[in-house]
DNA sequence: TTGTCAATTAGTGTATACGAAAAGCCATAA
DNA sequence: TTATGGCTTTTCGTATACACTAATTGACAA
């Protein structure tokens, strides 16, 4: 019994830490949609999924805790974060202004090798709104975003930014699939990305808000006609 | 006024889960300078001096970690993180860009009464100035700061916008000690008062976030006095 | 029928036990 | 003298046991 966790630890392959892993497994389930936002998390249940004890699964839960992906309601439990349409929202436009803050210091600092990466990666999603393949434009999206955090040349700044954009990440991809978003999107960039190449990071920066807040107008009429009902229900279910 | 958040109201209540006493414990002496940037953690040792056993000075230590305050080195303990001049001056510029970004939102958004309140705490640090009480000033900064970042109306924005300023709060306070820096931040945020004053958002973020990089430059001094002939050391101490 | 209260129970918070890995140390050999 | 190898020690990571809280359920009275 006791040399059992040793197995379960080499069952994957990797090295690391159990309870890192298990907290990387929920994130992905809790942005991806997996969990359910308000279902709870049961510290046994989930120990008994993994293979693990509840330490490691408790510690798992608690990180999340700080990044906001679950809320511990002291002694009654750990639920998945039920995000209002307001929250949603309010980071929605937090992550605009971050990305319109990120954008301007990249316009400044950028070498020329990450200027032509980044007309590189632009012109690489042309391809993608012709063939409308919206997993494709989402994986390039990160690229292109995150091509601009490291830019900046603020490792802080870059992770924060990072923090921010991968806590939307589970509502990013629905907004793509709205309408010809993927073609408005891509022309938004191409915006940006003149403002950029003319080295106008106050121009470069408005339009890149401008570019988040429309992702972020056609996401709320997605939350608007799909999300609205659920708010009659109760705040947690089980 | 300054009900501030619940910070406050949980500062000293016994009440509250351990773990959790234990995290806010270790966030104001990390904070505060008490525990030394790469001095190493233990275990056992803190859960002797808590009074508690190890496993919620565990999840105290995680949790600490995923906010960056200290850095868990697999399977070879726990130490406080030890910050790079570059890595600090990187903070300020993004805490200097945050600062700004709020208080864009809030001179566009704040309520006559928020800004009466602001107004007349703004004008209560007079006084605090000429008796050059570091202290005060440095209580009166942060409750200036936090009621902008409140007036943007953003909940999301305000609680990253603080986290960021948190983890500075260690550097702030030194900064403030600099030659006259008491009197010229005032000076600076009767300027940022005048464009909030005119609902003028961008020039109210510019003179933020000139405001934030002089407090910046003015801890520069002090860093490259002091800080300097650590670098010349092992990054990790034993 | 409904409201209140007590007993039950499920599930969290904390403590302790144990195996494993890394760091320290000493002895021995080149 | 120094380097290296194995042994000891320390401390971490995980498992498990216990304590305590709060939700739930059932009974009883109004």
């Amino acid at each position: 019994m006791a040399g059992l966790f040793k197995v379960a630890a080499e069952a994957e392959e990797d090295g690391g830490l159990l309870s890192d892993r298990i907290r990387n497994a929920l994130t992905d389930e809790i942005a991806s949609g997996t969990l359910v936002a308000g279902s709870a998390l049961e510290e046994q249940q989930l120990a008994d999924r993994f293979g693990a004890s509840r330490t490691p699964v408790r510690e798992a839960l608690r990180q999340l805790a700080v990044s906001g992906l679950v809320e511990v309601r002291g002694r009654r439990g750990v639920v998945v974060a039920r995000m209002t349409p307001e929250r949603i929202m309010d980071m929605f436009e937090t992550s605009a202004e971050v990305e319109a803050m990120c954008v301007r210091l990249a316009t400044y600092r950028m070498t020329p090798l990450e200027r032509s990466q980044l007309i590189e990666l632009h012109e690489s999603s042309q391809a993608m709104v012709e063939a409308n393949d919206v997993d494709a434009y989402d994986a390039f999206n990160r690229q292109f975003h995150e091509c601009i955090y490291r830019a900046t040349h603020n490792s802080f700044m870059a992770e924060q930014a990072q923090d921010v954009r991968s806590r939307l990440s589970a509502f990013r991809r629905t907004q793509l699939r709205q309408g010809d978003r993927i073609r408005k999107s891509r022309d938004e960039h191409e915006a940006i990305m003149h403002a950029i190449a003319e080295g106008d990071g106050d121009t470069a920066s408005r339009r890149m808000r401008a570019h988040m807040l429309n992702a972020a107008a056609a996401l709320r009429r997605y939350i608007d006609d799909r999300l609205k009902p659920v708010d009659g229900r109760e705040p947690y279910n089980t």
